[in-house]
RNA sequence: GGUCCAGUAGCUCAGCUGGAUAGAGUGUCGCCCUCCGAAGGCGAAGGCCAUAGGUUCGAAUCCUAUCUGGACCGCCA
């Protein structure tokens, strides 16, 4: 239920009424017609600017429109006034009917509530993480998993038909590296002396590997060249390390649908396909780049290639996708890829890359639309940098990896809640500081603390009203008289509620699940000032003695509160804190 | 040289497909808080929305240019 919706649909019907009427011309479009809350509440519960958005095409005067809709909209019995203000703005007020309606929404639908049907079922393919097999998770693809994993939820709830994805970078040079890394693990684990040169990974995480490459293998490798062990330790490398991966993942609960090999695409035709696929569109061809101006490699020199013609669709130069000596480009298996994902038949693609890969969009956006003609949207979203703080310095040291804090240096000191909410607390274009003294901290400032402290105090009112013997199950919230639920400040809580079901749309639409933490930071923040109030003004309180319908209408309306907070944070992937301690 | 992102209160940041007097936290100042629901509450001050043009009935939001900061820029992934 969207009360924004409804409110919409109705006003929509009253500007036809007035068509028929011959009060407005035929042959307007009502596809501007908007019906927002107004910024200040001073302004009334809902605003329609379709006064201004029709004087033009209707060649009426705005405010006059808006006096004909306030006349016609006045019948209804959900508005209670209907006012024309500013340039030609209508504002209506609702009857506190209607946001008891949106108590009853909630109890009835739960966190069913503000799920929403503008997907259509649409099948999107969410891709994120995908970092190297070559490691443990670091703080940056922290970020990127808890994104990418919020949007995901996110997107299904709001009806689309969601895939989570993993791309594995098993196919390129850095996994050689790893298996020799691996390798001198295992020849440390027989007892010898090894040294790690550059080009090596030189992490401790490798060290238990090596070891059980020794106990599968036992001496089979040793005083042995290359070419013997390196195909077989590069896949057992590569396996140890994504199933690291899938535990670093683990402890933040998320689950991939898919993990797809980027190997899987070497060898089996698919790259050669792909670019197939762009060179019937005579979009590839061998050419000679220009060099980057500004700044000049030292060693540049020009070489024929082989190269896809991305500026065709949107990118500035464009790419090669083979090098010099013949050999794929890391650009060609990802346009396989990304051939592959819309061969599966998604409508549409999402990417979520670090902030380094920015200079990769373009030529995956034009690679995307060149493959599907056009018709699968490609949105890649970046996440910035993650600054991390500690004692109030930059915090820099590992000492699991040492040389860049991991996921579990994180979610090991402050939990998976706290992580995922804290790195949706900045818009992912936007890069974020994570201080683990603050993020720990019982305070308003802590947006964690604060919401989780909301729902915490719901529950504690709903244990306190059983213990003074008021029923305060779900079945009687269901059935409380919620008109008496009649309090402005009770309904201002009550109108915030209203506006989940049209928020998730917004964040859905422009894919940014930021705007559900802060949503319920302020969803929080009504929730607790109400509880202040009722500090001093006793009738505000959730529990009134001795009255028990007073107290469990009250209670539906915490009770509310505490569903739409569990949906929110349900999205972003955190538990809801049943008491604070 | 180019591309992308950011620039909003002293500080950290929101700002809803363009809407009315631009918001929150924090900090500052004032008041309240021995108890009845205070891991606080109420109120005030604080803004040329980087700058200059443009589009529009209307711009923090869209377009152009400029400035500042960050990321990236053929064989690495």
């Amino acid at each position: 239920m969207n009360l924004f919706s409804e409110i919409r649909s109705l006003v929509l019907d009253a500007l036809a009424a007035m068509q028929a009427e011959g009060t407005l011309p035929e042959g307007l479009s009502f596809d501007n017609v908007a019906v927002e809350p107004p910024r200040d509440a001073a302004h009334g519960d809902m605003a329609t600017n379709a006064g201004m958005v029709l004087a033009k095409p209707a060649k009426m005067k705005p405010r006059d429109i808006a006096e004909a809709l306030a006349a016609k909209l006045a019948g209804d019995d959900r508005i209670t006034g209907a006012e024309v203000a500013g340039p030609g703005f209508l504002n209506l007020r609702l009857s506190a009917t209607v946001w008891q309606g949106v108590l009853a929404a909630v109890l009835d639908q739960g966190t069913e509530f503000g799920k929403s049907d503008m997907g259509q079922n649409r099948k999107v393919n969410v891709e994120y993480v995908s970092a190297n097999p070559t490691g443990p998770l670091h703080v940056g693809h922290t970020r990127g998993a808890v994104f990418g994993d919020a949007l995901a939820s996110l997107l299904d709830y709001a009806g689309y038909d969601v895939t989570r994805e993993y791309y594995i970078n098993d196919g390129g040079a850095q996994v050689d590296v790893l298996a020799r890394s691996v390798y001198l693990r295992y020849l440390e684990a027989h007892g010898q002396e090894v040294a790690f040169v550059d080009g090596t990974y030189p992490g401790d995480y490798l060290v238990p590997v090596g070891q059980a490459l020794k106990d599968k293998v036992g001496d089979a490798y040793l005083n042995q060249p290359e070419d013997v062990w390196l195909a077989d330790v590069r896949e057992y490398a590569t396996d140890a390390m994504m199933d690291l991966i899938r535990a670093d993942l683990a402890q933040l609960g998320i689950k991939m649908d898919k993990f797809f090999s980027e190997k899987s695409l070497y060898g089996t035709g698919l790259i050669e396909a792909a670019l197939k696929s762009l060179d019937d569109k005579g979009l590839i061809y061998e050419g000679v780049l220009e060099p980057p101006k500004g700044k000049k490699p030292e060693d540049w020199e020009p070489r024929e290639q082989t190269l896809f013609k991305s500026t065709e669709h949107g990118d500035d130069v464009d790419r090669p996708v083979k090098k010099s000596d013949g050999g794929w480009t890391y650009f060609a298996p990802d346009i396989a890829y990304h051939y592959d994902k819309v061969s599966r038949g998604f409508d549409e693609l999402i990417d979520v890359f670090g902030a380094d890969h920015g200079g990769y969009v373009k030529r995956m956006k034009a690679a995307v639309s060149a493959l599907s003609g056009g018709t699968v949207p490609l949105d890649i979203k970046l996440t910035q940098l993650v600054k991390l703080w500690k004692d109030g310095e930059p915090f820099k040291m590992s000492k699991r990896a040492g040389t860049f804090i991991t996921l579990r240096d994180v979610v090991d000191q402050v939990g998976p809640d706290v992580t995922r909410f804290v790195m949706l607390t900045r818009k992912n274009d936007a890069s974020l500081d994570f201080d683990f003294d603050k993020v720990l901290e019982q305070s308003r400032e802590n947006p964690v603390f604060y919401v989780q402290y909301a729902h915490a105090r719901v529950m504690s009112v709903l244990r306190r009203a059983a213990e003074a013997g008021i029923a305060a199950d779900e079945a009687t919230l269901k059935s409380a008289d919620l008109s008496k639920v009649n309090h402005e400040a009770e309904l201002v809580v009550a109108k915030k509620l209203a506006e989940w079901p049209r928020l998730v749309e917004t964040a859905a639409r422009t894919n940014e699940p930021h705007r559900v933490a802060f949503y319920l930071y302020e969803l929080a923040g009504d929730f607790h000032a109400l509880w202040n109030r009722g500090n001093e003004l006793t009738e505000l309180r959730f529990i009134q003695d001795g009255d028990a319908a007073t107290s469990q209408a009250k209670m539906a309306l915490a009770q509310s509160v505490a569903v739409v907070i569990s949906a929110g944070l349900g999205i972003l992937g955190v538990n809801p804190a049943q008491e604070m301690r």
